[in-house]
DNA sequence: GCGTGTATAATTGTATACATTCGAACAGAA
DNA sequence: TTCTGTTCGAATGTATACAATTATACACGC
């Protein structure tokens, strides 16, 4: 018999496909999630799903109402202020990422950004979309604060809905695997100052671009 | 009979308590919580400790051994990094906060600086220390935007053992009762971008000093 | 028709029972 | 002694039973 794959618990699998579903717009803004309905749809009991409630609550992606919990989405205020949190702290995470370089960090490093190089020219907008979301996950990752990672790492889950329209343009993805190249240097090289003003014009211009395409999108 | 009181769930009641505990250092760094202990210790059954155990862990003030949940506290790190986000995000928070005033807030945001002004009158550290909490998390509450609040709400928590010890400083309670006026006047006054430059100016004075208090308490 | 009271059903809060996993202690053989 | 296998217990994961609350519908009296 086959090694058995780690088991996750159901509480974290059900986290993970509400945080997932309620993120990408499955379940609309407003709507009530009641924990019987979740009981039938995902067949699990209520044990599991109230844990994985209560810690969509602590992320503010559910509200409870005492009767049922209410959808709460992201808005496009929340969009904004994702991004103007981010542009002001990624750089600190990267700052402390080229100060905190190892071989085998350096070595992880690369591989993204070659399987990055690898999908662009594959024109593969999906896995580019996914490749960007571990790019700014590793440089919070790499900075190995704690502190800044649980910030972050929340906020880069929440756009994620948002960057898989990111990555329908083109031009801008270009644009961001030669930012992402030039950030990518400056860490591995230890260029702390540079790894973190690059990050912060990065995000910058990714937020210009989204504020761009919010306002033709309505 | 007189009416009962707003009953909030055992689950919440257990996770505000142990995240305080945590937060004060009840509970060392490194010790492990068994759901059985608390179970024994707390009085209630295991699945509200349950709950609050897992939104703990999504806080990172406990982390899952798979065998007892270990306490991670807060490290001079994560004090630091703490204070290095709310520089950069904090006057976010005040900017909005400004251009949002309504005459019913104004109240309240008042009253509040006269409760500074009255307990730093009466030399009364512990209650000043309470109003400089409430005074920063009012600042994000009174900017209505949920991610400011969310991400800075929780790290003023945290830094709430620290700042028992700021506040004894009496020379620096003194300075903080100043700048809180100042930031005050903007916010209410509606100038936008002074009380956010005024804010993060707060921040940083803050950050040097609780720096300066790390070096000479080691 | 309209308001009121009651019964009922739906929902969450809490406790507990059962299943499973994992590690440590211990016994026995090489 | 040391290695190994087994047994037992402690802990968590999961399901379910029970309690309490609240909204809704419906019947009844005015």
């Amino acid at each position: 018999m086959l090694k058995q794959f780690k088991s996750t618990s159901l509480a974290d699998q059900v986290f993970d496909r509400l945080e997932n579903d309620i993120i990408q717009g499955v379940y609309p803004k407003g709507e009530i999630l009641t924990e019987l309905k979740l009981v039938e749809h995902l067949g699990v009991s209520r044990t599991p799903i109230r844990e994985a409630l209560r810690r969509l609550e602590q992320e503010r992606l559910i509200e409870d109402t005492g009767k049922g919990s209410r959808v709460l989405g992201i808005t496009e205020d929340d969009l904004l202020d994702i991004m103007t949190i981010r542009e002001r702290v990624e750089g600190v995470a990267a700052y402390y990422a080229a100060l905190n370089m190892t071989p085998e960090a350096k070595k992880e490093f690369t591989h993204l950004v070659d399987l990055q190089e690898f999908y662009f020219q594959k024109r593969d907008a999906e896995h580019l979309r996914q490749v960007d979301d571990q790019f700014h996950d590793m440089i919070c990752v790499l900075s190995r604060r704690t502190v800044i990672m649980d910030t972050l790492v929340p906020l880069h889950r929440k756009t994620r809905r948002y960057r898989r329209i990111a990555m329908d343009d083109w031009a801008r993805a270009t644009k961001t695997k030669g930012e992402h190249y030039e950030i990518y240097q400056a860490i591995v090289s230890g260029n702390a100052e540079l790894a973190s003003e690059l990050t912060t014009r990065h995000i910058t211009n990714a937020k210009i671009h989204m504020m761009e395409g919010m306002k033709s999108n309505g």
